[in-house]
This record gives structure tokens, C-alpha cells and sequence, in this order.
RNA sequence: CGGGGUGUAGCUCAGACUGGUAGAGCGCACCGUUCGGGACGGUGAGGCCGGAGGUUCAAAUCCUCUCACCCCGACCA
């Protein structure tokens, strides 16, 4: 293979199939043989795995309690809010027999439930039944609960990571006495999900609340942390939902307040899936494959032993374990090093370029050169892949947690200028919009578009408009301008700041 | 659910129009050369051609039915 990239095609020869490549090339997840459901491999389980652990430490830090509910829901449960039924409806799976019986070699659903059990996409209404036995006085609150669980939406369309029929999430549930507490809790997990996609995802976002149109069904209240993808679409990381009393009233959770009168609390629910995966590959993969930011990364360091003569493989092997139990001494984002030797039995350059297209972000190759030496010839994920530096072990020991920092920092830099450079604010009126918004090749479209960062006047029926250019208002971003000015859809007197893009 | 398409080796596909002993590349196994390096040569394993029925001396190929998947729409974290 004389191609000058891992990855084929590249990410401007054709965007969604460079995805499904790297996804395969980093050995990251496959489909799987029942519709919509993917098989998530251990590098890609393992990113989900730290991406699991740093959040769920946010989670307990901010007062939260880990606790599981059912996977099942009644139906009966599933019906009490109406809009939270439509939401849903036309996705659930539906569970509606027990036991199977053999007829004529045949497998059959033998015995009806008398009530059918939807899978949970979303488990508002069973943990609300929970919350109704679990809180009478205001003593009780605020309830702080979360969940890690996998849910099920029957999509039309599934991608792996993006979309699937199943996937696995964290849905934080929590009650309250009054409204404005409330909000603070939808707040603080908002920015929770900001700061841990930036500062461990290297992710930028922008924090803002969702159009009346774009709420989740049943809220009062849609926060959404909106990140860029290398194609310039937005992808919808992490949402927070304000659910008011709506929830508490449908499922019944009362508790008596300090004046010693009956209420209903305040809900919140909040959420981030194995769609951040997706968000990773897309935030930072390149035409040689994935790059894994360095705090999610299931080896920080992986060893190559270079091994020229059968002869030296004794000696070399004994270097590359101890060179391991060295690192392993460092700290890295307030966990040990992961180093991995990989001693398969196959030719270098293949295995070199394994791991770099799983991005692994640093890679240790350790030869009888470097034994002489008492060196390892480093290689970075962030640099060129010819681009190698002899380190003496002392420095290597000094210095890895610091190269893994800089790796981290590089990518969140490189994130913030792309989503900062495809961010427009130029766009005045609706014929801009779309012209920014159209590709140059319609047949065969090249990645266009971005961010647009402009006057919106909050009219949801105008919202409908902007279909036909196969954008959304992705959220009316936290910060404000406070300016006023022409709304880019309708041209009418407008004070509100929205982000316009098409979106995953 | 509407429109289009495809099912042949682990993967990507050719063969089908015009029926006659099942093919290629990659991957895999073994041997040799090479190797601080995504190598090369040789040998080999691996498929009752999605399923059922039909036409025929003969079906991957033609016909009927069926199942599954993919793409474009509607829907979506």
C-alpha cells in the first residue's frame, strides 16, 4: 500500500464513509446481527469506560447517587404525560408476550402479558413512580439520583455511535421543592457536561437553551451543549432538561412543604450516550485514523518492542517491561498510567500503524538501539507519524505526563479554532443563510456550511422555514450579545443571539 | 411507511443479459527471503452462490414467492 493516508476515502473525499472507516480501522464497533444495534469492541469500549468513570466522579461531586430502575416500563406508566408519549411513542420497543414454546420445530411467544412493557428509551415515568414512594416531606429533598443504563429507540436510521436502536447512557434524575432550584440543578449539570467535554473530551461546546420546538417532550426547558464535527454539522453532546412540575403531576410526586401544604416538586433530567464516541471520532480523527484525547484513552502509551534478531527478543522484551513499570509510576489526570506492551507476533509497521490509527496517543518503540542507549524513540498521535524523538529514560519518566497534557491541550486547541473558524457572523438575512448553507457540487457536496451566529426573533412558526435549507436553530447560546438587531429568518426587529447549522 | 438497489469465501466484489465442473483482490495458515519495518515470493485452507418452490438433461445464472440488508425521503439523543 503506497497511499499516503490510513483512511480511505479521506474526510473531503467523502465525510460519512471516512466515519464508518475509522470506526473500523480503530477497531472501535461493528454492527451487529440484530437491526440498529452495534457491537462496541474493547477500544471503543474502553474510551467509554474512562469517559464512564471521570463523569460518573463529576456526578458524585456535585452530590449525586448512582442507583438502577428497570429497563422495563408498563405501558399504563408509559401514557400518564401526554406530550412525553408522543415524544416517544413511534420509537419504543414493545414487550408483549412471555415464554416461548416449540411448535413444529418453531420457537412461538406463547403467553400475552396482560399489560404490555415498553423498553425504556428515556426513564422519566419509572423512576418518577419511584420518587412518588420516596419523597412525602421537604425533608426529602432535593432527591439526586443517577442512572447508567442502556435505552432503546427504534431510529429509522441507525450509525453506529451516532444512532443506534440501542445505546448506553447516564440519565440523571432529580426532584426539588421549588422552581428555582431546580433550574439550578439544570445548570450546574449543563455546565458540568461543558466543562467535562472540553477539559476531558478536548471538545469545545456551546452551552444554550433549546427552541420551544426543539425541547425534549414533556420539558419546560431544553439545555443542549451543541458541538462542531469536522464536516462543520453540529452534534447534540449532552442535554439538560428543566421538566417543572409536569412529570410530578403525571407520576404523582407530592411532598409537604415547610408551611406544611401538599406540592408537587420540580424535575430535572439530564443525559450524555455513547454518541460522544461518535463526537470524539469526529472532533478529532484525521485521514490516519482516530486520535483518542489523552484523559479518555484506554492506553495513554503503547510499547513497540523493535525486535531485529530473534536473538534480541529476550533482552528487548525484559527493556519494554521495565520501561512499563516505569511510566506506570507517573500520574496522568489523577489516575496511573496505562501502558501496554504489544507483543504480537507480527511485523512492526503494521503494528505501528494499528495503533496509530486506534490514535493511541503516545507510542514507546524500544529496540536494542535504545537499550544501548538507555533511550525509547518516542512518537505522538498530535505530531507526524515519521516524527520521532530518541528520550533518555530519566527525561521519558520527567516528562510523559507532561507530553500527554500538551497532547490534550493540542487537540482542544485545534477543536477551538476549527469550531471558531466555521462559526459565521456575518450572516444578515435569509438569502446569506442560505447561501452559506448550499453546497457548491449539489450531486456529489463538498463540506460547507458551519455555525451561523446571528439574530433570531423567537417566533417558533418561522422555525419551520428553516427545513428547507436542512438547518435547525441548534440552542440560543448562554452568553448574549444583549444587542439588538434583524432577525435572520423573518428580518424583523430581533434580540436574541441563536446558533443555526445542520446538525447530526 | 413511499421510491430505488443489493444478497456469491472472514471482508470488498466479478461471474447473471447469452444456463454447462465456483473466480479475483485483501485477510488467514505454512515455508523461504526480507525487516528499526504498513515487505516480497511460493504453497495451502476456506463457498451446497440469502431461503423455498418451479422450468430444464443441466440453474449462481431463467420464473414465482419469501426473508434480510443498503441507499434516497418522512422521524431522531
Amino acid at each position: 500500500m503506497a497511499s499516503e493516508n490510513a483512511i480511505s476515502p479521506t474526510r473531503s473525499e467523502d465525510y460519512p464513509e471516512w466515519y464508518q472507516q475509522v470506526v473500523r480501522a480503530a477497531d472501535l464497533a461493528e454492527t451487529s446481527a440484530v437491526r440498529g444495534c452495534m457491537v462496541i469492541k474493547p477500544w471503543g469500549y474502553g474510551i467509554w469506560e474512562n469517559i464512564q468513570r471521570k463523569l460518573d466522579n463529576r456526578i458524585k461531586e456535585t452530590g449525586h447517587q448512582n442507583a438502577y430502575f428497570p429497563l422495563f416500563i408498563p405501558l399504563s406508566f408509559f401514557e400518564k404525560e401526554a406530550e412525553h408519549v408522543e415524544g416517544f411513542a413511534k420509537e419504543c420497543a414493545v414487550v408483549t408476550h412471555h415464554r416461548l414454546e416449540q411448535k413444529e420445530g418453531r420457537l412461538i411467544p406463547a403467553a400475552p402479558l396482560e399489560e404490555p412493557l415498553v423498553v425504556r428509551p428515556t426513564s422519566e415515568t419509572i423512576i418518577g413512580a419511584s420518587f412518588a414512594k420516596w419523597i412525602q416531606s421537604y425533608r426529602d429533598l432535593p432527591l439526586l439520583i443517577n442512572q447508567w443504563a442502556n435505552v432503546v429507540r427504534w431510529e429509522m436510521r441507525p450509525r453506529v455511535f451516532l444512532r443506534t436502536a440501542e445505546f448506553l447512557w447516564q440519565e440523571g434524575h432529580t426532584a426539588h421543592a421549588t422552581r428555582e432550584e431546580a433550574l439550578r440543578e439544570t445548570m450546574l449539570m449543563h455546565e458540568v457536561y461543558r466543562e467535562f467535554m472540553e477539559e476531558v473530551l478536548a471538545m469545545p461546546v456551546i452551552p444554550g437553551e433549546k427552541t420551544a420546538g426543539e425541547r425534549f417532550p414533556g420539558a419546560v426547558s431544553t439545555f443542549s451543549v451543541e458541538a462542531m464535527m469536522q464536516d462543520r454539522k453540529a452534534l447534540q453532546a449532552g442535554t439538560s432538561h428543566y421538566l417543572g412540575q409536569n412529570f410530578a403531576k403525571s407520576s404523582d410526586i407530592k411532598f409537604v412543604n415547610e408551611a406544611g401544604d401538599f406540592d408537587f416538586v420540580h424535575t430535572t433530567s439530564w443525559g450524555v450516550s455513547t454518541r460522544l464516541i461518535g463526537g470524539v471520532i469526529m472532533t478529532h480523527g484525521d485521514d490516519d485514523g482516530l486520535k483518542v484525547p489523552p484523559k479518555v484513552a484506554p492506553y495513554h502509551v503503547v510499547i513497540l518492542p523493535v525486535i531485529p534478531k530473534p536473538e534480541a527478543a529476550g533482552e528487548v522484551r525484559e527493556y519494554a517491561e521495565k520501561l512499563r513499570e516505569m511510566l506506570r509510576e507517573s500520574s496522568f489526570d489523577g489516575e496511573r498510567l496505562s501502558v501496554h506492551i504489544d507483543n504480537r507476533d507480527m511485523r512492526g509497521g503494521e503494528k505501528n500503524w494499528e495503533w496509530i490509527k486506534k490514535g493511541a496517543p503516545i507510542r514507546l518503540e524500544v529496540g536494542p538501539r535504545d537499550i544501548k542507549s538507555e533511550s525509547a524513540m518516542l512518537y505522538r498521535r498530535d505530531k507526524g507519524h515519521k516524527d520521532k524523538a530518541s528520550v533518555n529514560l530519566n527525561e521519558l519518566k520527567n516528562r510523559i505526563a507532561g507530553v500527554l497534557s500538551e497532547i490534550q491541550a493540542n487537540y482542544l486547541d485545534t477543536a477551538r479554532q476549527y469550531l471558531k473558524q466555521h462559526t459565521s457572523t456575518e450572516i444578515r438575512n435569509f438569502d446569506e443563510l442560505k447561501s452559506y448553507f448550499t453546497p457548491k457540487k449539489l450531486e456529489k457536496p463538498e463540506i460547507h456550511g458551519g455555525f451561523v451566529l446571528g439574530k433570531w426573533c423567537n417566533d417558533q412558526a418561522e422555525e419551520k422555514r428553516l427545513n428547507d435549507l436542512k438547518i435547525t436553530i441548534r440552542c440560543l447560546p448562554l452568553q448574549q450579545s444583549g444587542t439588538s438587531g434583524k432577525c435572520i429568518v423573518t428580518g424583523r426587529e430581533a434580540t436574541v443571539d441563536a446558533i443555526f447549522a445542520k446538525a447530526y
